[in-house]
DNA sequence: TATTGTTATACTCTATAACTATA
DNA sequence: TATAGTTATAGAGTATAACAATA
Protein backbone atom coordinates (compact mmCIF):
# COMPACT_ATOMS: atom_id res chain seq x y z
CA UNK A 1 0.00 0.00 0.00
CA UNK A 2 1.27 3.48 -1.00
CA UNK A 3 1.44 5.96 1.78
CA UNK A 4 0.70 9.72 0.95
CA UNK A 5 3.33 12.33 0.86
CA UNK A 6 3.95 15.50 1.99
CA UNK A 7 6.07 18.48 0.62
CA UNK A 8 6.75 19.20 4.03
CA UNK A 9 9.41 17.04 5.11
CA UNK A 10 9.52 16.62 8.92
CA UNK A 11 12.55 17.25 10.87
CA UNK A 12 14.74 14.11 11.74
CA UNK A 13 16.00 13.39 14.94
CA UNK A 14 18.87 11.53 16.04
CA UNK A 15 18.50 9.62 19.18
CA UNK A 16 21.45 11.64 20.63
CA UNK A 17 19.26 15.06 20.38
CA UNK A 18 15.97 13.22 21.68
CA UNK A 19 14.85 14.20 24.83
CA UNK A 20 14.00 11.90 27.22
CA UNK A 21 11.34 13.39 29.35
CA UNK A 22 11.13 10.53 32.44
CA UNK A 23 14.46 10.26 32.31
CA UNK A 24 15.08 10.53 36.41
CA UNK A 25 11.61 9.58 37.13
CA UNK A 26 11.35 6.85 40.06
CA UNK A 27 8.49 4.74 37.71
CA UNK A 28 10.81 5.40 34.29
CA UNK A 29 14.26 4.16 36.13
CA UNK A 30 12.79 1.66 38.02
CA UNK A 31 11.12 -0.09 35.20
CA UNK A 32 13.97 0.14 33.27
CA UNK A 33 16.05 -1.24 35.24
CA UNK A 34 13.74 -3.74 36.27
CA UNK A 35 13.55 -5.29 32.86
CA UNK A 36 16.97 -5.53 32.44
CA UNK A 37 17.43 -7.37 35.60
CA UNK A 38 14.96 -9.67 34.94
CA UNK A 39 16.89 -10.47 31.36
CA UNK A 40 19.69 -10.99 33.45
CA UNK A 41 18.11 -13.73 35.38
CA UNK A 42 16.81 -14.77 32.58
CA UNK A 43 20.35 -15.75 31.30
CA UNK A 44 21.83 -16.69 34.24
CA UNK A 45 19.03 -19.45 35.34
CA UNK A 46 18.91 -20.76 31.46
CA UNK A 47 21.33 -22.90 32.24
CA UNK A 48 19.33 -24.77 34.27
CA UNK A 49 16.48 -24.65 31.79
CA UNK A 50 14.83 -22.88 34.79
CA UNK A 51 13.05 -19.33 34.30
CA UNK A 52 13.40 -16.66 36.93
CA UNK A 53 9.68 -18.05 38.49
CA UNK A 54 10.70 -21.32 38.78
CA UNK A 55 14.06 -20.44 40.49
CA UNK A 56 12.84 -18.31 42.80
CA UNK A 57 9.86 -20.84 43.60
CA UNK A 58 12.42 -23.42 44.36
CA UNK A 59 14.59 -21.16 46.69
CA UNK A 60 11.27 -20.47 48.55
CA UNK A 61 10.24 -23.71 49.04
CA UNK A 62 13.65 -24.75 49.92
CA UNK A 63 13.52 -22.21 52.71
CA UNK A 64 9.72 -23.34 53.64
CA UNK A 65 10.18 -26.89 54.03
CA UNK A 66 6.51 -27.96 54.52
CA UNK A 67 4.56 -24.60 53.27
CA UNK A 68 1.72 -24.90 51.00
CA UNK A 69 0.57 -22.79 47.97
CA UNK A 70 -1.88 -20.45 49.38
CA UNK A 71 0.87 -19.81 52.28
CA UNK A 72 3.35 -18.60 49.49
CA UNK A 73 1.08 -16.96 47.65
CA UNK A 74 -0.06 -14.79 50.62
CA UNK A 75 3.81 -14.61 51.85
CA UNK A 76 4.71 -13.58 48.51
CA UNK A 77 1.82 -11.36 47.76
CA UNK A 78 1.52 -13.17 44.15
CA UNK A 79 -1.78 -15.10 42.79
CA UNK A 80 -2.41 -18.49 43.88
CA UNK A 81 -4.10 -19.44 40.79
CA UNK A 82 -0.42 -18.76 38.82
CA UNK A 83 1.44 -21.15 41.31
CA UNK A 84 -0.53 -23.85 39.90
CA UNK A 85 1.59 -24.27 36.71
CA UNK A 86 5.02 -23.43 38.47
CA UNK A 87 4.24 -25.75 41.03
CA UNK A 88 3.45 -28.64 38.21
CA UNK A 89 6.46 -27.66 35.98
CA UNK A 90 8.94 -28.11 39.31
CA UNK A 91 7.27 -30.91 40.08
CA UNK A 92 6.84 -33.02 36.75
CA UNK A 93 10.82 -32.06 36.71
CA UNK A 94 11.40 -33.49 39.75
CA UNK A 95 12.65 -30.78 41.95
CA UNK A 96 9.58 -30.71 44.36
CA UNK A 97 7.54 -33.31 45.82
CA UNK A 98 4.41 -32.82 46.99
CA UNK A 99 2.61 -34.17 50.02
CA UNK A 100 -0.92 -34.33 50.53
CA UNK A 101 -1.74 -33.82 53.82
CA UNK A 102 -5.10 -32.89 56.08
CA UNK A 103 -7.69 -31.45 54.14
CA UNK A 104 -6.75 -30.27 50.51
CA UNK A 105 -3.51 -28.58 51.86
CA UNK A 106 -0.38 -29.85 50.20
CA UNK A 107 2.52 -29.91 51.75
CA UNK A 108 5.62 -28.62 48.94
CA UNK A 109 9.17 -30.00 49.70
CA UNK A 110 12.07 -30.16 47.56
CA UNK A 111 13.54 -33.24 46.41
CA UNK A 112 17.06 -34.92 46.42
CA UNK A 113 17.67 -33.92 42.38
CA UNK A 114 15.96 -30.51 43.61
CA UNK A 115 18.24 -29.87 46.84
CA UNK A 116 21.28 -30.45 44.07
CA UNK A 117 20.00 -28.00 41.47
CA UNK A 118 19.26 -25.54 44.23
CA UNK A 119 22.66 -25.82 45.41
CA UNK A 120 23.18 -23.99 41.53
CA UNK A 121 20.26 -21.71 41.72
CA UNK A 122 22.09 -20.46 45.40
CA UNK A 123 24.98 -19.93 43.57
CA UNK A 124 22.97 -18.17 40.85
CA UNK A 125 21.36 -15.71 42.54
CA UNK A 126 24.81 -14.85 44.65
CA UNK A 127 26.76 -14.26 41.14
CA UNK A 128 23.58 -12.14 40.19
CA UNK A 129 23.42 -9.87 43.61
CA UNK A 130 27.19 -9.41 43.46
CA UNK A 131 27.54 -8.51 39.65
CA UNK A 132 24.25 -6.25 40.01
CA UNK A 133 26.10 -4.44 43.12
CA UNK A 134 29.52 -4.50 41.59
CA UNK A 135 29.66 -0.55 41.20
CA UNK A 136 27.82 0.40 44.11
CA UNK A 137 28.95 1.45 47.41
CA UNK A 138 27.98 -0.54 50.81
CA UNK A 139 26.04 2.55 51.80
CA UNK A 140 24.42 2.67 48.66
CA UNK A 141 23.25 -0.76 48.71
CA UNK A 142 22.00 -0.57 51.71
CA UNK A 143 19.84 2.66 51.00
CA UNK A 144 18.60 1.59 47.86
CA UNK A 145 17.08 -1.53 49.41
CA UNK A 146 15.75 0.68 52.21
CA UNK A 147 14.22 3.27 49.54
CA UNK A 148 12.78 0.11 47.36
CA UNK A 149 10.92 -1.16 50.39
CA UNK A 150 9.83 2.41 51.33
CA UNK A 151 8.65 3.50 47.78
CA UNK A 152 6.96 -0.16 47.20
CA UNK A 153 4.87 0.32 50.21
CA UNK A 154 3.67 3.60 48.52
CA UNK A 155 2.90 2.05 45.51
CA UNK A 156 1.26 -0.43 47.26
CA UNK A 157 -1.23 2.10 49.16
CA UNK A 158 -1.71 4.38 46.10
CA UNK A 159 -5.18 6.08 46.28
CA UNK A 160 -5.55 3.88 49.53
CA UNK A 161 -4.76 6.34 52.21
CA UNK B 1 -10.12 -36.85 41.10
CA UNK B 2 -9.93 -38.35 45.08
CA UNK B 3 -6.08 -37.16 46.05
CA UNK B 4 -4.46 -40.09 47.97
CA UNK B 5 -3.97 -38.76 51.71
CA UNK B 6 -1.00 -39.62 53.64
CA UNK B 7 -0.98 -40.62 57.72
CA UNK B 8 2.08 -38.07 58.42
CA UNK B 9 0.28 -34.50 58.38
CA UNK B 10 3.14 -32.05 57.40
CA UNK B 11 3.80 -28.84 59.14
CA UNK B 12 1.29 -26.06 58.45
CA UNK B 13 3.41 -22.69 58.25
CA UNK B 14 2.02 -19.45 58.82
CA UNK B 15 2.90 -16.55 56.19
CA UNK B 16 4.44 -14.70 59.34
CA UNK B 17 6.93 -17.63 60.30
CA UNK B 18 8.10 -17.75 56.77
CA UNK B 19 11.42 -17.33 55.50
CA UNK B 20 12.10 -15.07 52.59
CA UNK B 21 15.33 -16.03 51.36
CA UNK B 22 15.12 -13.33 48.69
CA UNK B 23 13.77 -10.68 50.66
CA UNK B 24 16.83 -7.82 50.57
CA UNK B 25 18.31 -8.96 47.64
CA UNK B 26 18.46 -6.32 44.72
CA UNK B 27 16.63 -8.81 41.76
CA UNK B 28 13.48 -9.19 44.23
CA UNK B 29 13.17 -5.77 45.38
CA UNK B 30 13.43 -4.44 42.54
CA UNK B 31 10.61 -6.50 40.25
CA UNK B 32 8.15 -6.39 43.57
CA UNK B 33 8.81 -2.66 43.95
CA UNK B 34 8.50 -2.16 39.98
CA UNK B 35 5.45 -4.26 39.90
CA UNK B 36 3.82 -2.33 42.50
CA UNK B 37 4.67 0.94 40.58
CA UNK B 38 3.17 -0.16 37.16
CA UNK B 39 0.21 -1.40 38.94
CA UNK B 40 0.00 2.22 40.48
CA UNK B 41 0.60 3.96 37.33
CA UNK B 42 -2.23 1.45 35.65
CA UNK B 43 -4.35 3.24 38.44
CA UNK B 44 -3.09 6.58 37.82
CA UNK B 45 -3.90 6.94 33.93
CA UNK B 46 -6.68 4.68 33.78
CA UNK B 47 -8.94 7.30 34.25
CA UNK B 48 -7.96 8.74 30.78
CA UNK B 49 -8.11 5.08 29.50
CA UNK B 50 -4.57 5.27 28.75
CA UNK B 51 -2.24 2.22 29.66
CA UNK B 52 1.48 3.00 31.08
CA UNK B 53 3.16 2.69 28.11
CA UNK B 54 0.59 4.70 25.91
CA UNK B 55 0.73 7.48 28.75
CA UNK B 56 4.59 7.59 28.42
CA UNK B 57 4.37 7.83 24.22
CA UNK B 58 2.15 10.39 24.49
CA UNK B 59 4.63 12.22 27.05
CA UNK B 60 7.73 10.94 24.85
CA UNK B 61 6.46 12.22 21.43
CA UNK B 62 5.00 15.39 23.06
CA UNK B 63 8.91 15.97 24.16
CA UNK B 64 9.99 15.29 20.71
CA UNK B 65 7.78 16.44 17.72
CA UNK B 66 8.90 15.09 14.59
CA UNK B 67 10.64 12.38 15.82
CA UNK B 68 10.07 8.57 13.80
CA UNK B 69 9.37 5.17 15.08
CA UNK B 70 12.63 3.86 14.91
CA UNK B 71 14.21 6.91 16.96
CA UNK B 72 11.79 6.00 19.58
CA UNK B 73 13.05 2.50 19.80
CA UNK B 74 16.71 3.28 19.82
CA UNK B 75 16.34 5.75 22.24
CA UNK B 76 13.84 4.08 24.22
CA UNK B 77 15.45 1.26 23.76
CA UNK B 78 12.09 -0.55 23.14
CA UNK B 79 11.35 -2.88 20.23
CA UNK B 80 10.55 -1.08 17.49
CA UNK B 81 7.77 -3.93 16.46
CA UNK B 82 5.97 -3.09 19.90
CA UNK B 83 5.40 0.47 18.89
CA UNK B 84 3.00 -0.20 16.07
CA UNK B 85 0.07 -0.47 17.72
CA UNK B 86 0.89 1.59 20.51
CA UNK B 87 1.47 3.92 17.42
CA UNK B 88 -1.86 3.03 15.88
CA UNK B 89 -3.77 3.38 19.12
CA UNK B 90 -2.73 6.86 19.88
CA UNK B 91 -3.32 7.90 16.37
CA UNK B 92 -7.10 6.48 16.15
CA UNK B 93 -7.77 8.24 19.45
CA UNK B 94 -6.68 11.07 17.80
CA UNK B 95 -4.32 11.78 20.25
CA UNK B 96 -0.86 11.15 17.70
CA UNK B 97 -0.58 12.22 14.45
CA UNK B 98 1.64 10.93 11.55
CA UNK B 99 3.12 12.98 9.13
CA UNK B 100 4.86 11.19 5.77
CA UNK B 101 8.20 12.31 4.70
CA UNK B 102 11.28 11.45 2.85
CA UNK B 103 11.32 7.50 2.40
CA UNK B 104 9.66 5.57 4.89
CA UNK B 105 9.75 7.60 7.87
CA UNK B 106 6.68 9.07 9.86
CA UNK B 107 7.51 11.99 11.59
CA UNK B 108 5.35 11.80 15.03
CA UNK B 109 3.70 14.91 16.73
CA UNK B 110 1.07 15.46 18.90
CA UNK B 111 -2.18 16.83 17.86
CA UNK B 112 -4.76 19.43 19.72
CA UNK B 113 -6.97 16.52 21.25
CA UNK B 114 -3.66 15.00 22.57
CA UNK B 115 -2.24 18.27 23.69
CA UNK B 116 -5.46 18.43 26.33
CA UNK B 117 -5.20 14.58 27.61
CA UNK B 118 -1.11 15.18 27.36
CA UNK B 119 -1.82 18.33 30.19
CA UNK B 120 -3.86 15.50 32.10
CA UNK B 121 -1.28 12.97 31.67
CA UNK B 122 1.82 15.35 32.76
CA UNK B 123 -0.12 15.93 36.40
CA UNK B 124 -0.52 12.52 36.28
CA UNK B 125 2.98 11.77 36.38
CA UNK B 126 3.49 14.83 38.07
CA UNK B 127 0.93 12.90 41.18
CA UNK B 128 2.41 9.99 40.64
CA UNK B 129 6.21 10.77 41.61
CA UNK B 130 5.14 12.65 44.57
CA UNK B 131 3.01 10.28 45.94
CA UNK B 132 5.72 7.39 45.24
CA UNK B 133 9.06 9.67 46.67
CA UNK B 134 6.39 11.10 49.65
CA UNK B 135 8.56 9.09 52.37
CA UNK B 136 11.71 9.82 50.84
CA UNK B 137 14.38 12.22 51.70
CA UNK B 138 15.94 14.25 48.73
CA UNK B 139 19.03 13.01 49.73
CA UNK B 140 17.40 9.26 49.64
CA UNK B 141 16.10 10.30 46.07
CA UNK B 142 18.69 11.16 44.06
CA UNK B 143 20.86 8.58 45.57
CA UNK B 144 18.22 5.76 44.27
CA UNK B 145 18.16 7.07 40.92
CA UNK B 146 21.50 7.34 40.57
CA UNK B 147 21.68 4.11 41.86
CA UNK B 148 19.20 2.56 39.91
CA UNK B 149 21.10 3.92 37.16
CA UNK B 150 24.46 1.78 37.69
CA UNK B 151 22.38 -1.15 38.77
CA UNK B 152 21.07 -1.25 35.02
CA UNK B 153 24.12 -0.44 33.66
CA UNK B 154 25.71 -3.64 35.33
CA UNK B 155 22.71 -5.74 34.64
CA UNK B 156 22.44 -4.50 30.96
CA UNK B 157 26.14 -5.64 30.38
CA UNK B 158 25.21 -8.97 32.04
CA UNK B 159 28.42 -11.78 31.09
CA UNK B 160 29.21 -9.36 28.48
CA UNK B 161 32.46 -8.07 30.09
C1' DT C 1 -19.53 -20.95 55.05
C1' DA C 2 -14.54 -20.28 54.53
C1' DT C 3 -10.38 -22.13 52.71
C1' DT C 4 -7.42 -24.78 49.35
C1' DG C 5 -6.40 -26.03 45.08
C1' DT C 6 -7.69 -25.96 40.10
C1' DT C 7 -9.10 -24.66 35.24
C1' DA C 8 -9.96 -21.47 31.79
C1' DT C 9 -9.19 -17.20 30.11
C1' DA C 10 -7.35 -12.65 29.14
C1' DC C 11 -4.36 -8.68 29.29
C1' DT C 12 0.29 -6.21 29.35
C1' DC C 13 4.92 -6.06 28.18
C1' DT C 14 8.63 -7.96 25.69
C1' DA C 15 10.98 -10.47 21.86
C1' DT C 16 12.12 -12.85 17.20
C1' DA C 17 11.38 -13.91 12.35
C1' DA C 18 9.98 -12.64 8.08
C1' DC C 19 8.10 -9.38 5.14
C1' DT C 20 7.39 -4.73 2.15
C1' DA C 21 8.83 -0.21 0.80
C1' DT C 22 12.20 3.08 0.18
C1' DA C 23 16.87 5.24 -0.34
C1' DT D 1 22.51 -3.31 0.71
C1' DA D 2 20.76 -0.69 4.63
C1' DT D 3 16.95 1.40 6.94
C1' DA D 4 11.82 2.28 8.23
C1' DG D 5 7.83 0.36 9.07
C1' DT D 6 4.72 -3.73 9.38
C1' DT D 7 2.62 -8.33 10.42
C1' DA D 8 2.35 -12.53 12.76
C1' DT D 9 3.54 -14.97 16.52
C1' DA D 10 5.31 -16.37 20.91
C1' DG D 11 6.48 -16.27 25.72
C1' DA D 12 6.64 -14.55 30.58
C1' DG D 13 4.22 -12.36 34.26
C1' DT D 14 0.00 -10.91 36.21
C1' DA D 15 -5.06 -10.91 37.03
C1' DT D 16 -10.24 -12.25 37.55
C1' DA D 17 -14.12 -15.48 37.43
C1' DA D 18 -15.89 -19.77 38.25
C1' DC D 19 -15.44 -24.23 40.06
C1' DA D 20 -14.60 -28.70 43.14
C1' DA D 21 -13.06 -30.55 47.46
C1' DT D 22 -12.57 -30.19 52.17
C1' DA D 23 -12.96 -28.52 56.98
Amino acid sequence: MQFMTVSSAPMQLTPAEMNDPLSGSLCHELRKTSVAVMAAMTGEFGQWQLKPSEASLLKYVGANPGCTQSEIARAHRNNATNLVSLIARLERDGLLERTFGDGRAIALSISAKGKAVLADVDAGFQRLEDRLGEHLTVEQHHLIIDALRIICKSACHYDKP
